[in-house]
DNA sequence: ACTTGGTACTTTGTTATACAAGGTACTGGG
DNA sequence: CCCAGTACCTTGTATAACAAAGTACCAAGT
């Protein structure tokens, strides 16, 4: 019923994604992600890119180093490590198989009752 | 670590849309419905896909009715109701969204580093 | 009748993840 | 010395996918 759960699910997983897909360009620490990533109208919040960077770098995707700010505290700079570009290589592939396949059920289903 | 994780969590979310992807088409049963997202390339198992399908029932989204078959138990047949057309027309505009979201990241990042 | 195999539906427990909310800590200006 | 701003981190809750095991119906062979 509730449409916005509902986006919000599709969010899931992709976010991971899209993440890796910012840090390729550029190191970036959280609060330059988020907005980056509202930029893009995605909306994420702390509480879910915090435990998401910590989950990437404990898997040896990410690395990230200090870095002294103008104003305020330092920041942790995150960027993809060597690991990191391959991982992001397969979800790339990832996508582009889903995709394939919802573009398929949009499109071809009636294909799909012939193979029944 | 873990590509195969990594795609699983992309499909969440997608699977109640692709499911009423199908539905849209033909009124279909489990069996039946998982048999239809593995041609697409969809992995879906039983304990996925029948709560799911419950779940969607309970928000008024699909109806179903029974019928019998010739060979085995008879089928819960599910259909979209009223509501789960306008639903599916949201989610419709969700993924396009959506993939909007995923390609801009992909091809036009650098543009992000302008408007910060 | 009884068993067996196939089909279909259901439930329970586990795990992963997003998110809300609250907490800690560093910095510079009044 | 406090306070506002910035940044990082943690805890608790809800949702959903999945594995695995269970229930039930049917038809065909014995």
């Amino acid at each position: 019923m509730n449409i916005e759960n509902a986006k919000s699910q599709m969010r899931k997983g992709m976010l991971e994604y899209c993440v890796l897909l910012l840090l390729e360009h550029r190191p970036s620490y959280a609060s330059d992600i988020i907005q980056q990533l509202k930029n893009a109208e995605l909306l994420v919040v702390e509480g879910t890119l915090y435990p998401l960077l910590t989950r990437l770098k404990n898997d040896g995707l990410l690395q990230y180093e200090w870095q002294e700010s103008t104003q305020g505290p330092p920041r942790k700079y995150y960027a993809l490590s060597k690991e990191g570009v391959k991982f992001l290589e397969g979800l790339d592939t990832a996508w582009l198989e889903l995709s394939n396949t919802i573009n398929y059920l949009k499109n071809v289903t009636p294909k799909l009752l012939e193979s029944k």
